[in-house]
DNA sequence: TATTGTTATACTCTATAACTATA
DNA sequence: TATAGTTATAGAGTATAACAATA
């Protein structure tokens, strides 16, 4: 292992002066470092980032079926079908047939899903207090609230 | 095209509100948000961002070797190869193998990519700001200035 | 006819391994 | 031995099309 031995992998560049006023370059970068934190802290849980997520919404929304979990996490339906296949394999949620509609899959969590959702939860948390640490905290908060800002206008 | 037509796609979708103190998950859709702006306003030129930033990096550093691009951008050098095929076939760069360094090339812009970078450039820029137009001027600056501040001390 | 979940398929982005030519 | 570029390949993530069951 060299000097230059990292040079084969991406991992995380020195922003290049060109390009540090470029919004999508930062909003990609900063993207993936906190990924890259994430991915690192919920190791030990047997899930990953969109996975809690998915746990995330489905928490907050019970009883939510695939389709409304699809559309709020804003990925696609068939998408969705693979997500919920490896929580339910893990056994973190089930799936249920609508009494009243019974095209529609009920996705509810199990007991173990709450205590994943929790601990995991609580491990991406800290992910994010580390990946926000160099502010200060009104600055990370002010930065949460502006890109909600420019994200919900958008459509 | 009924009511609930566009359903099927992801689409942007409005912020569930169990996810908006998320930082990941308002990273992750800004920069979708915005790539998909940058993408529109990128159509009628021969480049995509992806392009558009080697054609940025390249201009500002030449004469640079693929590799020393590569790493400024944070792409694995294999990736830069097809970076570099897509310029080069459309007359934007040129290689030529270094001088003093034969397992090198370096990288150099035609006059068209000199062009297509200030055009396209601008086409992305206005992109960024109607992307940030739900902002002030100074929350705007803020918010750049914030995201550098948290990518840079990550390494 | 339309919708939910599903499968098959394909496309993009990215990374790893192995090759070549040069050093 | 090591490095720059290249190729082949594989893995994520995502999207489209088509099908079965149900409405």
């Amino acid at each position: 292992m060299s000097t230059a031995a990292r040079g084969d992998q991406a991992g995380r560049p020195v922003p290049p002066a060109e390009l540090t006023g470029h919004l999508a370059y930062l909003l990609k970068h900063a993207q993936l470092a906190l990924a890259e934190l994430t991915a690192a802290a919920l190791e030990p849980y047997p899930v990953n980032g969109r996975e809690l997520a998915v746990l995330t919404v489905l928490a907050g929304n019970e009883p939510a079926s695939q389709q409304q979990a699809a559309q709020r996490l804003g990925v696609d339906r068939t998408t969705m079908v693979g997500l919920i296949d490896a929580l339910e394999d893990e056994g973190l949620v089930r799936r249920h047939a609508d009494a009243g509609d019974r095209r529609r899959n009920v996705v509810t969590l199990t007991e173990a899903g709450r205590d994943t959702l929790h601990r995991a939860g609580e491990a991406a948390g800290a992910a994010e207090r580390r990946f926000l640490a160099p502010l200060s905290t009104p600055d990370a908060q002010r930065l949460k609230a502006t890109l909600l800002a420019v994200i919900e206008p958008q459509r």
